[in-house]
RNA sequence: GAGCCGCUAGCUCAGCUGGUAGAGCACCGGCCUUUUAAGCCGAGGGUCGUGGGUUCGAUCCCCACGCGGCUCACCA
């Protein structure tokens, strides 16, 4: 191999290493073997022998541990090499020494490069510089890899390779691995915590009637059924099935699932996107704000290990209670009206008089209620001034903006529902559910209303939800949590596609 | 969808007022039995994102396109 004059471009390397897996065959070695025992892995090493100085292993001489990963740092000295094995639990030095593991082992060896997967035997010491290392008596290559690693130093910092090649971020860069470990963890927590409520976890289809796709301000994706033919969307929310189910008699369910907006994507929307609803019955949002926050602060300490976490260079105290801001009550102080009938009074100029952003300005055009327009000046008013430092639980939204929402008793132009913001996103949007069923169907036809208006993020009229209300619906407190902006938070990653293992991306020119 | 920025070796990056490209790591050959960004000696490796234009000459200037990042808009 390797005649003189070899080039190394990747085509060559990739060549190059075909070949020294051909070399590996011919010495009994295959380079995509397959049934080899690993019995321990190299946290497994590291926390047994955490205290042991190297006199210590050395009288205790220790039981041999075989372990396997990638090989992601190769020193060779000739006759003795050492290598850098890395496993799920981290890395751990192997020294290979040609008369400890013989002559034909040492020839395997010689034929590995970085990024192949290894396997090594031997017992626990420390070298001259105190470092744990595996002493192999054996060595094994497990998989021959093609290309090679990106470099040890810098990593791969390339955001388009990390995302499109996201096997080779988790192999080069082992903090991405600690986001995904943080973000199972959310994900068990949060499971944990609501099973221990007596809550049941459910699954509800994906694949939606083109009546069904509600429950949410979005556009939908779309596609087809062809033994149906039958035109079919992806879900953008969970809500409209889970509350057939506490129709049903379930009274505390919840599903973690992905959803899909057809909408734009950026650092926090990626078109898929994993939500948590949970619904309970007999309970009201009121009870959903105490159990919010103690669901998030205990995540908090469970992921990050404590109540404070910090976020994009402000530290977020999660620790309950959360303050509270009224949408509404804002919005009247800033315009100085007294109660809700003086902003019903207000001209559209005197809407606009707060603010000078051309952008606020332009979508107030959309606002064709009071509604519309109190959630319009929150959104261009208060909504900045939000507290940094801590969550918060904004409440007393409008009636026109919260259509699957049950309208206040004594102000039917309000609904029970807050909205918790944290670190200067939308994390969780929760209500006391609408169970009437004559009000519902008043809600949907002002969405196909606001829909022959050109609204395409209206929802559509579900006849069959409408039914399911008729056959009463306890009253139920229902929200929604949207799992990657928490694992944003809680791994204080500022896109979403640090916490999103394969982000969408436009497909790329040439694979090579 | 808009604005700004980026795209040079497998990776991380230099590249001057325009003169056809460099480093470190990786790779290849040689030496090396306690290294750890191992070391020492030597050798290769590039359609400079793509396509046009200007120019005697373009990685460099201009235009278009592609992909990405950031900001904004829509939203969770």
């Amino acid at each position: 191999m390797a005649e003189p004059g070899a080039t190394s471009s990747i085509e060559d390397q990739i060549r190059l290493r075909e070949q020294k897996a051909q070399q590996l065959r011919e010495k009994g070695a295959h380079p995509y073997g397959n049934g080899v025992v690993v019995p321990h892995t190299t946290g497994f090493v590291r926390t047994r022998h955490s205290s042991d100085d190297a006199a210590a292993l050395e009288a205790e001489h220790t039981e041999p541990y075989g372990i396997a990963g990638r090989i992601v740092a190769v020193r060779s000295m000739g006759k003795a090499t050492f290598l850098s094995l890395r496993d799920r639990d981290g890395d751990l030095q192997v020294f290979v020494k040609k008369d400890k593991v013989g002559e034909q082992a040492y020839e395997i060896l010689k034929l590995a490069d970085l990024g192949d997967i290894a396997f090594a035997r031997g017992r626990a010491m420390r070298t001259r510089t105190g470092e744990l290392s595996i002493e192999a008596t054996e060595f094994r290559l497990l998989t021959k890899a093609l290309r090679p690693l990106p470099e040890k130093w810098h990593g791969l910092t390339d955001h388009e390779t990390r995302y499109r090649q996201r096997y080779v971020d988790l192999a080069a860069n082992l903090e991405v691995r600690e986001i995904f470990r943080k973000r199972s963890k959310l994900i068990a927590g949060i499971r944990r915590f609501l099973d221990e409520r007596d809550y049941i976890e459910v699954e509800t289809p994906v694949l939606h009637k083109p009546e069904e796709a509600g429950g949410a301000a979005a556009r939908p994706f779309e596609t087809h059924h062809n033994a149906l033919d039958l035109d079919l969307k992806l879900r953008i929310a969970l809500e409209l099935h889970l509350k057939r189910l506490i129709v049903g008699g379930l009274e505390r369910v919840y599903e973690i699932g992905r959803i899909f907006r057809n909408e734009g994507i950026d650092r926090r929307h990626n078109p898929e996107f994993t939500m948590i609803e949970f619904y309970q019955a007999y309970a009201t949002y009121e009870d959903l704000m105490a159990l919010t926050e103690q669901l998030v602060e205990r995540l908090a300490v469970e992921v990050t290990g404590a109540n404070v976490a910090p976020f994009q260079g402000v530290l977020i105290d999660y620790a309950a209670p959360w303050p509270r801001v009224s949408m509404v009550g804002e919005v009247l102080k800033a315009y100085q009206a007294g109660e809700l009938d003086g902003l019903d009074k207000l001209t559209d100029d005197q809407w606009l008089s707060k603010t000078d952003d051309n952008e606020h300005r332009h979508k107030f055009t959309k606002a064709n209620s009071t509604g519309d327009k109190i959630a319009w000046a929150f959104e261009a008013l208060v909504e900045p001034m939000l507290p940094r430092e801590k969550p918060c639980f904004v409440v007393d939204f409008p009636l026109e903006v919260s259509p699957l929402a049950r309208k206040r008793d004594k102000e039917p132009r309000l609904v029970d529902r807050f909205e918790a913001y944290a670190g200067g996103m939308e994390v969780a949007n929760a209500f006391s559910e609408l169970n009437d069923p004559r009000d519902q169907e008043a809600r949907f036809r002002a969405q196909v209303e606001a829909a022959a208006r050109g609204d395409q993020e209206a929802m559509p009229y579900d006849r069959d939800y409408i039914r399911a209300l008729e056959h009463g619906m306890p009253p139920t407190a229902g929200e929604g949590i949207g799992i990657d902006r928490l694992a944003m938070l809680f791994t204080d990653s500022s896109s979403i596609r640090d916490v999103v293992l394969f982000p969408l991306l436009k497909p790329e020119e040439d694979v090579k």
